[in-house]
DNA sequence: AATGTTTTGTACTAAATGGTAAAGAACATA
DNA sequence: TATGTTCTTTACCATTTAGTACAAAACATT
């Protein structure tokens, strides 16, 4: 019943995966790229992935918004103030580490690659995002209560703005890989949270 | 001197493989793909554009750039309010054909797909954007001349803000579909012009 | 009509790519 | 040790793809 083991966790390779896709999108990313990233062979591939590439790059984006998002859920939980937790998210662009955040946002790269190529795909990554935008929602109507927050509009509108600003800073940041002006921007940016 | 007459205007097949490149993307596209939307073959083909598909998506960024930007320029000095100009460019979003918006912005599209596989187009997109921004900082500073805009912070700044603005409506304008939608967030956006 | 020039069309090559198939390796259980 | 099961490895195939080469076509000039 249980025949010759595994030499890989799944989790594992699809987390190898991710990097590759990220940096490089879908499209140029080919399956051989993958294997060598992942070390393993054609045959493990295909028997655990049977859907090739396109179903690996699923789990990759579930994978990383599990990751993501769990995480997120969880520091805004812990936090005392959720619009400094709103904050501290746009910030980390400018703390993170350069070869991370020049990548820009993976979903983001997503939908404007394949929005017209992959619906199916592209949904996936949009619908990740409006998690992301469900996470400042949540923010801001617990701000709202507590009166840490004093701009009162809808705050939906709020979460859906912040997320249209998170989606232009994963493409502006790249025109200007540069911390100084990126922290100018971002500020700008949360002035919309006094 | 003067041989077998050419079947095709170059600029015009640049323009018939821009609508290519911008609904797949770089990578996704062929250069099969491409003569046929181009109507041309292969001979012909790589005699004009030696450089294959890449010399022509340079091209096709430096003639998207260059029709986009002059006809911007020239709507720019023929208006009255320059705040009322960059207004109508976002709003643009909603008023055009949902088959064009839906694709994004072109140059956004390129940054977020081939940053990490090709820096020289990568940078050329780039530099497109910022003469958008360019063209933003210009109307800004003519409006606050002109006493036009209250808002009296750094027009370069707010033309950055307005850019990343711009970058962030081709990625969020994917995720929601939806006039309605996309017009409350550009209003909400276009309140740093009040 | 002959010549020179530029473009076109097609045939061809070489490499990359996605995917399948089958033999054997590594386990558990009996 | 024999058997059944699952995974791995390698070989293989078919297709797509980018790019080149070359003969012929279509002009202008002489």
């Amino acid at each position: 019943m249980s025949g010759r083991p595994k030499i890989f966790d799944d989790q594992e390779v699809i987390g190898k995966a991710t990097e590759l896709f990220w940096r490089q999108g879908y499209e140029a990313t080919s399956t051989e790229d993958l294997l060598a990233a992942m070390g393993i062979g054609k045959g493990s591939f295909y028997l655990a992935f049977k859907g090739g590439k396109k179903e690996l790059y699923e789990k990759v984006l579930e994978q990383f918004n599990e990751k993501a998002i769990t995480r997120s859920k969880k520091e805004l939980a812990a936090s005392k103030d959720p619009i400094e937790f709103i904050r501290n998210f746009f910030r980390s662009i400018v703390t993170s580490p350069k070869k991370i955040h020049q990548k820009g946002c993976f979903f983001g790269n997503a939908i404007a690659e394949l929005s017209n190529t992959d619906i199916l795909l592209m949904r996936k990554a949009a619908n990740h995002l409006k998690e992301l935008e469900e996470l400042f929602h949540d923010a801001l109507t617990i701000a709202q209560k507590n009166g840490q927050l004093k701009n009162q509009q809808d705050p939906a509108l709020l979460a859906r703005t912040l997320l249209s600003n998170w989606n232009g800073l994963g493409i502006t940041r790249r025109i200007y890989p540069d911390n100084e002006i990126l922290s100018e921007l971002i500020e700008m940016q949360l002035k919309i949270l006094e």
